[in-house]
DNA sequence: GTCTATATTTGGATAGAC
DNA sequence: GTCTATCCAAATATAGAC
């Protein structure tokens, strides 16, 4: 008689648990902050006691570290998914404007994976290879659109940024700083890029 | 005969104490960051039991208020006795480089001022004025320059402060963000002021 | 895999003697 | 103004029974 649970089986429950206290982390952390989010806290919301989380994550940095890996999954996601115009000018303010959206319609996602606020956080290694696969995906758009050196891609990131995060800090919600998006990508490809046409 | 101590002469030793506690705050934030900082660890610093700290400061938060405060009087004071040239776009350059000296010279205080970074401290009104000080100087070097409206404003703190967050979050003590300054500078100018010479 | 019990640390803040 | 003595709350994490 087969009386012990097959392997496969109990593995997928397991990952079913860390999946639901996975999520319900997410929600404490949008609802009373990223740094507000505590294991004693977090088991009373998936109906556990707080030392039981330790069978799925090894401590609350692991935690931290899933949640940092589930955004950047979700991000590449949207990116890989999304039809860009055969302009690469326009596919990049495509790519642009939907990054803003994924920053934006998660306040405390963007807090977790672009700034550096939970105090003694920082991702593994493993973590951080879906965040730079992300950066060089922005890298391939602005080659497309004919900026190629490293100088003008950190440029980007900078402005990119910093509507973002003037935006974030000042009137989450609002639209303020990224409301003027596309004007800062004009202007930006101005700089960087050779027009070709109008010549005279 | 007059055994008790003059008022005013007890005021200055309560302000100089202050001032103490202050500076070891400031010390001990620098070496193991703003969230490191708690009342025990200071108090040890000065010499005190922790305790005796609420003579001086009614909470923690009212410290971090005093450091916020005294950064922007700090900075503004640089700001006034800065010599700016005559030419309003090479002031310009030179007001955006000493903010850019400033932050970039002390992380802790940039963190402390410009991000919110500290769990649940907000500035109280009086310390928030001298924060809307600083920004009325920049204010003033832009409408010098041409920049008039409050969009082109917007763009300028996302600019510079887009550029110092990448300085400051990936590469603390380097340049590769900071270094483009001047260049992102004349892209804003070029993008938000009207020439008025070369109109052929 | 989940629980009870507990170790351990750390933090902010108050009361009252001196 | 400074101290001792506490209070109170909250956190992460481990040991071991079931």
């Amino acid at each position: 008689m087969k009386g012990a649970t097959r392997p496969d089986r109990r593995h997928r429950r397991h990952e079913a648990t860390r999946r639901e206290i996975l999520d319900a982390a997410w929600s404490i952390a949008r609802e009373e902050g990223l740094t507000a989010l505590s294991m004693r806290h977090l088991a009373r919301a998936v109906g556990m006691e707080a030392q039981s989380l330790y069978t799925y994550f090894p401590s609350k940095h692991a935690i931290y570290d899933a949640m940092f890996a589930d955004g950047n999954a979700h991000l590449l996601g949207l990116q890989s998914s999304l039809e860009l115009d055969a302009d690469p000018v326009v596919a990049l303010h495509q790519a642009a404007h939907q990054f803003v959206e994924f920053c934006t319609s998660d306040p405390t996602r963007y807090q977790l994976l672009f700034q550096r606020t939970v105090p003694g956080f920082e991702p593994s290694s493993e973590s951080y290879a879906l965040a730079r696969k992300v950066l060089d995906f922005a890298s391939e758009r602005l080659a497309a659109a004919g900026v190629a050196d490293q100088t003008a891609l950190d440029l980007y990131t900078a402005l990119v940024s910093g509507l973002l995060n003037q935006q974030m800090s000042n009137e989450p919600g609002g639209d303020r700083w990224i409301r003027h998006l596309d004007r800062a990508l004009d202007m930006y490809l101005r700089e960087t890029t050779t027009d070709r046409h109008e010549p005279t």
